[in-house]
DNA sequence: ACTTTTTTGAGGTACGTCCCTCATTTTTGT
DNA sequence: ACAAAAATGAGGGACGTACCTCAAAAAAGT
């Protein structure tokens, strides 16, 4: 049987308030018996019954993702998996919240979080780009006490409490192999489309696909980034102009959102045989994609997991837990048209917005 | 605030004795009045703390791993990973053990589990051939109350609650389409080595692998499956035959266990240039053959993922619970030498006996 | 040695659920 | 209409922890 408070109490020699003091970290104990109880804790083995301390305190964890207010497919599925951990956590009594803004704003990710902060947030999980109002609304929500984690892009800068996402450099160097060898020995040149270089996750994409690029397959040319800001007409029209501007492009790595309009853009473009394309993200489109051809590999990275991730860490920080590192780490999948999973069923019910 | 039993016992217009009664499916209460309170149940949305029951109960549920006694890094890994895992869920009362058993010798597997029944299993994951014997134990497991998950190896045939692994069809697929493009145009002859034919994943990766070789690279001949039985020395002397025997061998897809054998019988083969090689797991050798290029690609799953999943499965079953399908999916991930992550900090010490 | 302050002990209530007992009411069968 | 059986109510103790109060003891300062 587990040891409990009483035990401790026994072990250390002292009444059962005092363990409760030390504990909870209440004042009026003296550091010597501190130590005593910290003593009988270890030699016990002692773990606090996590269960037991939330029904007596009556916790409620709140819990806050700031998301960007991009439409796309990639942030639909992100927002049902958020919605899906939750209902899985509300038996742990969590409360989850999500607030939208504009990326490009950094003002207003700030003021929208600002109305949320009314009632403490034990919890904060932020997909945004790093600015400083971002930073230092990372440092006043740690100052108070929330746990903060950057989510799908990181701010190393700031004091967050865990990076939930992929290894993205990882992600850039696995499309450069897969797009490099799927080329072949032919040379010619590769585009590459990002949503923005402001944004951290695609630059350290681009940064591994240049290194696989440079170091083994130093026949492809690799061009400058396109900014398609995750506009599908906007990487369209680009993209069509930098084919036209660029003869010879044998492959395409899209490491941003706007697959669609790359697609698109590929189909009246006038080049010498199909180029290999490399995207991020399983959605319709890139699963249709895949499926007739127009695209040779997806990497993907699981929203669900992304999801119920950040929200383990942020819960595990906020009970002062350790985190499983095996378990949060994200893993990236590569998925081909041979092993593409069947649509799961209910999938389209679960996204109604993804039809338009 | 979320409804408790009170709440439903008020809403019922019942006593809070006969909202128990229904809620722990005891007897003794009419069918008029178990609909009533479910009724009050689903109209105030009540969901039953687990925690809170949980502590009431001292439930310590006890689960059992059945795991195949060969010494691969394989397996080795799923031990630390099961013993990991176990570890998390000591905070829920979970005592998790494992028992070993000869892979070849079911009724060996069945004395072993039989030993542990003394006192009722609430779940069991069973890592085995599809044999009658162990279809017998799983019928028996499951007549007594004791849930029971498959593990790496499916047995479709049993009535076990679930299945936890990748799906190897789409693993030999993947595998198939990756050797097939890194291959190229090149025609020849394609070895393929397997742990046995009898083990269910064996066969479902061959299949899958099978099918997308015909189909997509029909300039590759496909060899009849060489058995290695997870043997370093055994699978080493066949593939050395082999090779011997086949010219032209352009590339080996090492399905099962026994990476290691088939790269010791590479250094001496007279093949004209490397044969492309794509393996299974990630272990020390997978990796440092990575690294050097004599593999070309590795499949893995995630051990850790493996162990939690098949736990929280078993629980989740037990309490009777429905199971999050996306988050129970296990995914396989493809590890080219560039996207390979750097060894864990302290992976060394958690697997001694990997040295060996 | 005395007061003041700090530290400790003892005890209680609460959280939501399980599980038990015993009395009472309602239903059923005759 | 009656006895027997079934259903329900009322209540309490337990799980392990949090948090509260008040009194007692120990330590510190004078």
């Amino acid at each position: 049987m587990r040891p409990t408070v009483n035990d401790i109490a026994r072990e250390a020699g002292v009444s059962l308030a005092t363990v409760d003091r030390v504990l909870n970290a209440r004042p009026g104990v003296r550091q010597k018996t501190i130590t005593a109880v910290n003593e009988a804790i270890r030699t016990l083995g002692y773990v606090r019954n996590v269960a037991a301390a939330n029904l007596a305190r009556q916790r409620i964890y709140r819990f806050l993702f700031v998301l960007p207010d991009v439409q796309s497919q990639f942030l639909l599925a992100l927002h049902t998996a958020i919605a899906e951990a939750a209902k899985g956590l509300l038996a742990e009594s969590c409360e989850v919240m999500v607030v939208t803004a504009p990326l490009r704003d950094p003002h207003a990710i700030v003021t929208a979080v600002e109305a949320y902060r009314q009632t403490p947030l034990d919890g904060c999980a932020i997909m945004a780009h790093e600015t400083p109002d971002v930073r230092d609304l990372i440092v006043r929500l740690q100052a108070e006490g929330t746990s903060v984690v950057s989510l799908i892009m990181d701010q190393p800068q700031a004091p967050r409490d865990h990076f939930v996402g992929i290894d993205n450099e990882a992600a850039g160097r696995t499309a450069g192999v897969l797009l490099g060898r799927f080329v072949g020995e032919k040379a010619g040149k590769v585009a590459v489309v990002v949503s923005s270089m402001q944004a951290r996750d695609m630059v350290e994409r681009r940064l591994g696909f240049d290194r696989v690029m440079a170091e083994r397959f130093p026949h492809l040319q690799v061009l400058p980034s396109i900014e398609g800001h995750d506009n599908r007409d906007l990487t369209m029209q680009i993209v069509r102009a930098s084919l036209a501007s660029h003869a010879g492009v044998v492959a395409i790595y899209v490491a941003g959102a706007g697959t669609d309009g790359v697609t698109e853009a590929l189909t009246d473009a006038r080049l010498s045989g199909k180029p290999v394309v490399v995207a991020h993200e399983l959605t319709l489109h890139t699963r249709t994609a895949l499926m007739d051809g127009t695209i040779d590999a997806v990497i993907s990275q699981d929203v669900g997991h992304l999801a119920r991730s950040a929200l383990r860490v942020l819960k595990a920080k906020t009970d002062r837990l350790q985190i499983d590192s095996g378990q949060e780490q994200i893993n990236i999948t590569v998925l081909l048209r041979e092993n593409l999973a069947p649509i799961p069923a209910g999938f389209a019910a679960h996204h109604p917005a993804v039809e338009s």
